[in-house]
DNA sequence: TAGATTGTTAATCGATTAACAATC
DNA sequence: TAGATTGTTAATCGATTAACAATC
């Protein structure tokens, strides 16, 4: 047995990766009832997308469906957890618990959908040695111990954003691979390292664009009426 | 003067309307400085981007930059701003002040960068009435006047997913035409609403897919080795 | 077999980027 | 004028989608 034992996990597009999550999320909601099997169309509606992207994407995990039958639910959504790595529960650690991390500490949703929050990590003197959702928040002092400790390499940034790309370099140097920027900077990592951004003032700057925009169609109207 | 004073603000690509609130957060930076001017490529480098993305982004806004010099801070800031639409602060509506809820409440980037949270909604009657960060919360039922009497065109939805399509409903029927979604639900709304959603899981998701994917090629690695 | 649905092809569309003429 | 930097072109790349042959 090589490494090459599984030749067809080439490669996955980015905007298919990040449609297999929300498929995974329809899947689990199919799979409580009393449902075995679902088409491309159904699960397409359900996700929300184009069942010929929906075909695609699914294709390039490889061939599960069954021609004229559809996709068996629970196969697809064991294929889909093993595509994205959750068939093992991933421990992360969230560093900053403030507004927003205290939120995310409690939030539920990363527990069912495969991660275990590992640590909690402050740097304000009044925080550390609480006591948040049962678990402790620890100094950041002890940051390159506590990753090494669980072996994390997945990191949830939602400190100040004075103090992100510091707190980043060092998630990076413990040996952290992966992290999830809650804070509003832009942040350099190396390129080993994956970076994705959560922008939550961004998402409004962008609905408030179009807007703008159906503001001006209507007034258009109006005036050409 | 007719609907067409402004020809050429015609089609801003969607990918640039995403980045373009990066741009204006940095500038944002430099403004506070002494900085008056800055060239592509030192944005570019700012909000981590290529610099003929940069500059092919500013130029759907139209020619704001001076060859041999750059884009003076305060002239770009401003465009930005006002293709985004927020020269006017925007008044937004949240729903759900749950465990994710209160912390958007008191998230102070939506302030600084353009919107107010003009109302805070819940259905929980041990919720309703009580104050956070100085507003009331109020009654569901009370949805669509409230609605109407912030007129308000753009809600920010981080109510149980169980519920999150029926208020979905009500907000778009009392006259909301953009919605933020933080329940991990997928939503259906009529062709004139804009609908974004921020999925927490399904980002750590995709993170922990690029994490196997390392894991794999370190192996390969060893193997071959 | 007949009906249904997958997996794939190929055309199309949108986004990225290097290169450079225009011009400050 | 010389140096610098924009705005745009055109080539390339990646994503989407309709259509349909393959096949259950």
């Amino acid at each position: 047995m090589t490494a090459d034992c599984r030749p067809n996990e080439a490669r996955v597009p980015d905007a298919t990766v990040a449609r297999l999550a929300t498929y995974l999320r329809v899947l689990g909601v199919l799979g409580d009832g009393a449902v075995t099997t679902v088409s491309s169309e159904e699960l397409a509606v359900a996700a929300g997308v184009n069942s010929a992207k929906l075909r695609k994407d699914l294709s390039y995990l490889g061939s599960y469906g069954i021609r004229g039958v559809g996709y068996h639910v629970d196969t697809l959504t064991e294929e889909i957890a093993r595509t994205l790595g959750i068939t093992v529960h991933r421990s992360v650690a969230l560093v900053g618990v403030g507004n927003l991390g205290q939120a995310l500490a409690g939030y539920a949703g990363f527990a069912t959908r495969g991660f275990r929050i590992a640590a909690l990590v402050d740097a304000d003197p009044a925080r550390i040695g609480t006591t948040l959702q049962g678990q402790p928040v620890r100094d950041i002092a002890e940051l390159e111990a506590i990753v090494a400790e669980h072996g994390i390499t997945i990191a949830v940034l939602a400190t100040p954003a004075a103090v992100s790309q510091e707190v980043c370099d060092r998630l990076v140097a413990a040996g952290v691979t992966s992290i999830l920027n809650f804070a509003p900077v832009v942040l350099t990592v190396p390129g080993h390292v994956d970076l994705r951004k959560v922008d939550l003032a961004a998402e409004l700057q962008i609905l408030s664009f179009h807007e703008t925009r159906k503001a001006a169609a209507q007034l258009a109207e109006v005036v050409t009426r």
